[in-house]
DNA sequence: GTTGCGTTTATTTTT
DNA sequence: TAAACGCAAC
């Protein structure tokens, strides 16, 4: 793409380069190229020096995307030099660099949804040993909390009666104390961190005001207010400052994104430009109709009308199905159809679920068809147990200070350091005011602890010393893992679980492939440590390593099945959409508890505007629910699109269930009279 | 320290 | 209904 081949907006977006601008990019108008576009002119055209470029994605598949598509722009030097990363990098870089001036050591840990978990359940413990409330609640609260940027003496009070506020005001203070002295930080920390550092420290702040003179941040619909902050202060001086995104794709509120950052973004700068790409290079035009019409139905948003110079299209199908299973044998039929009659791939199907749960069905469905699927989302690799508790031992080695992690492989595998002498060994830390990690070093002096169990500590102690010594001295970081995780005994740990053996193999094998990992991160790294490979688990691989990550998986020749969410961004020639039921879409939660069905809307619409040339809606008249049957409405959102757009599709079930099971035609006929008797 | 039972909970999850 | 987790008893 050069200058020639961008549309007028999408032109006067990439020549647009001082003072604030608001992009506001439809689904499928070529944003990314657009944004790629506006750093080579800025770097290639303009002579802006690439290090003073910084470019915020939220993931870092899209800040690697970006990052080839401007290397084959402007080469890959200049590409290198300019600072492309997702918010929580940034962050994190900002502050391995300067976080000693509020008080913490370089060396931090990054403490994850587990960690953070383990943490407040200790906590939560200590207050009232039974409080019968949910840790996750707690720590949901805690993070909305930090989202806004609300520290913990600034806490509203709360309402006579509420356990759960009462809970979360006593355990928060804690909770960042902690952190604070096991040296770590949470992911909302890094972004709340950095605020304070900005705001503390104005001559590290101006900093890097001198460097970034010219920040973009892409699906700026998403961002929550700490992450607003920070993109204010850091363009706070030149005010060269360019953000894009598309309120109508704001699906993560629920999350603290705050959809009011985009809408008022004139307000908070005055003097924006704001650009509107409304012309769509993805879908046929009978698909953007639909679109238009249900997202039209919200209030609060920037007016947008998706338009195609492409051809109308098919209409929108609109099957009706009885059940769950008549639902994924609906989906099935029509992707075998396409293979059979239309020469398609499987790739070119992705079926978009609202729930996790419902993908059940469909894998059942489709591995009795034959059918090769991909399964995108549910379980990361780094969240697994086994790869938890392995990285654990670097995590500890790396911050001595991080007791989470230290409890977590103080006894992993067994060595006989049990339930009573970690209490033991609590117990003395706490009085002493001491780390653990001091207390253990000569738990001799407690006398409280056996001889035995004062053995084992010691061993403990020297093999962590000894490793921490051979990784401080450098050298091949994968195989000194591996001789540590040989020594500690963890294959042999995860094989004595009773488990199936393949089960224990696969488990071994994830842990075998973290040294893997490792072994790459230093093939790509200049300066490798393991601090900074620890920093790439934290924040950016979060997808499974090697051949089953995201992209490849997305890569074979496969039917994609994942939820609405996970799919925004990507693009499939045909999708279906199953469950467009009340209670599912808009979710039942959203209509009762918070009543934000707009936000629903528009995970719908982000689910609409994935289909490129065919989009197929779904839904059954009853679904089984936590056992038994129950009568489903259809979607509100299909009825606000027009009816000339879409094709009704009513399921004989009846036929359909007596060809899927087989038999002779005359067996079938039998069947089928069977049930209609019924 | 392990095992099994019983209780709990079922929306989405970029980092 | 089913899976996952915590707790208690062995």
């Amino acid at each position: 793409m050069s200058l020639q081949t961008l549309n007028p907006q999408q032109r006067e977006a990439v020549l647009h380069t001082e003072g604030p601008l608001l992009l506001l990019a439809g689904a499928g108008s070529g944003k990314t190229g657009v944004v790629t576009h506006r750093i080579a002119h800025l770097v290639g055209t303009k002579g802006v020096a690439p290090e003073q470029v910084l470019a915020v994605t939220f993931t870092n598949k899209a800040a690697r995307e970006m990052q080839e598509r401007v290397a084959r722009l402007v080469g890959p030097r200049q590409a290198a030099a300019i600072t492309l990363s997702t918010f929580h990098s940034l962050c994190a870089r900002i502050l391995r660099s300067d976080i000693e001036s509020l008080g913490y050591k370089r060396n931090f840990s990054i403490y994850g949804a587990s960690d953070q978990q383990h943490l407040v359940r200790d906590l939560m413990a200590a207050i009232d040993a039974d409080h019968g409330l949910n840790a996750d609640h707690i720590l949901w609260k805690i993070s909305d909390a930090k989202n806004r940027l609300i520290a913990p003496d600034r806490l509203g009070p709360c309402m006579e009666g509420d356990v759960i506020g009462a809970m979360v005001r006593r355990v928060y203070p804690e909770y960042q104390k902690s952190l604070k002295s096991y040296n770590a930080l949470d992911f909302d920390d890094l972004l709340m961190l950095t605020v304070r550092l900005f705001d503390e420290h104005p001559q590290v702040l101006e900093r890097y005001q001198e460097r970034f003179r010219y920040v973009m941040v892409d699906e700026y619909q998403d961002t929550n207010a700490a992450q607003f902050e920070l993109v204010r202060r850091l363009a706070g001086k030149w005010c060269n400052l360019c953000v894009v995104g598309d309120d109508d794709q704001s699906i993560y509120g629920w999350r603290g994104a705050e959809p009011g950052n985009i809408l008022d973004f004139e307000r908070h700068f005055p003097g924006a430009r704001v650009i509107r790409l409304e012309q769509n290079y993805r879908s046929t035009g009978n698909i953007l109709a639909a679109a238009n019409a249900v997202i039209c139905q919200n209030q609060q948003r920037k007016e947008k009308r998706l338009w195609t110079a492409g051809d109308a299209g098919d209409k929108v199908s609109l099957v009706t199905c009885q059940d769950a299973d008549d639902e994924a044998r609906a989906v099935v039929e029509r992707v075998h159809q396409n293979l059979l009659q239309r020469q398609m791939h499987y790739r070119d199907h992705a079926i978009l679920l609202r729930t996790n749960a419902q993908t059940l069905v469909f894998e059942q469905e489709l591995r009795l068809s034959r059918i090769p699927y991909v399964l995108i989302g549910g379980q990361q690799f780094f969240d697994r147990k086994e790869v938890r508790d392995a990285i654990a031992y670097l995590r500890f080695l790396v911050n001595p200070f991080d007791e989470v992690n230290l409890l977590r492989i103080l006894n992993y595998p067994r060595r006989g350091i049990g339930r009573t002498t970690a209490d033991l060994l609590i117990r003395s830390s706490v009085s002493m005011q001491r780390p653990l990690w001091q207390v253990m070093r000569d738990a001799g002096a407690v006398e409280t602890i056996s001889p035995k169990a004062a053995e084992a500590i010691a061993g403990f102690v020297n093999l962590v010393e000894s490793y921490r010594k051979r990784y401080r001295t450098g050298g091949d970081l994968a195989a000194i893992t591996r001789s540590l995780f040989d020594t500690v005994g963890i294959a042999e740990e995860l094989r004595r679980a009773p488990e199936s053996r393949e089960q224990a193999d696969r488990r071994v094998e994830n842990v075998e492939e973290i040294v893997n990992a490792i072994a790459r991160y230093m093939a790509r790294e200049a300066n490798p440590t393991l601090t900074g490979f620890l920093e790439t688990v934290a924040l950016l691989d979060r997808d499974e390593p090697g051949d089953n990550s995201k992209e490849k998986k997305l890569a074979q020749d496969a039917v994609v099945l994942m939820s609405l969410h996970s799919s925004k961004g990507l693009e499939f020639p045909q999708v279906f959409l199953p469950g467009c039921e009340e209670g599912f879409l808009p979710h039942k939660k959203s209509v009762s508890e918070t009543y934000d069905v707009d936000e629903e809307r528009r995970l719908f619409y982000v689910g609409v505007t994935r289909a490129r040339t065919k989009l197929t809606l779904l839904h059954a008249q009853e679904r089984k629910k936590y056992g038994k049957m129950e009568p489903r409405d259809r979607s509100r959102f299909i009825d606000e699109i027009p009816q000339e757009l879409l094709r009704p599709e009513c399921r004989d079930i009846m036929v359909s269930e007596a060809c899927d099971e087989g038999g002779s035609l005359s067996a079938m006929f039998d069947r089928v009279m069977a049930l209609k008797g019924n």
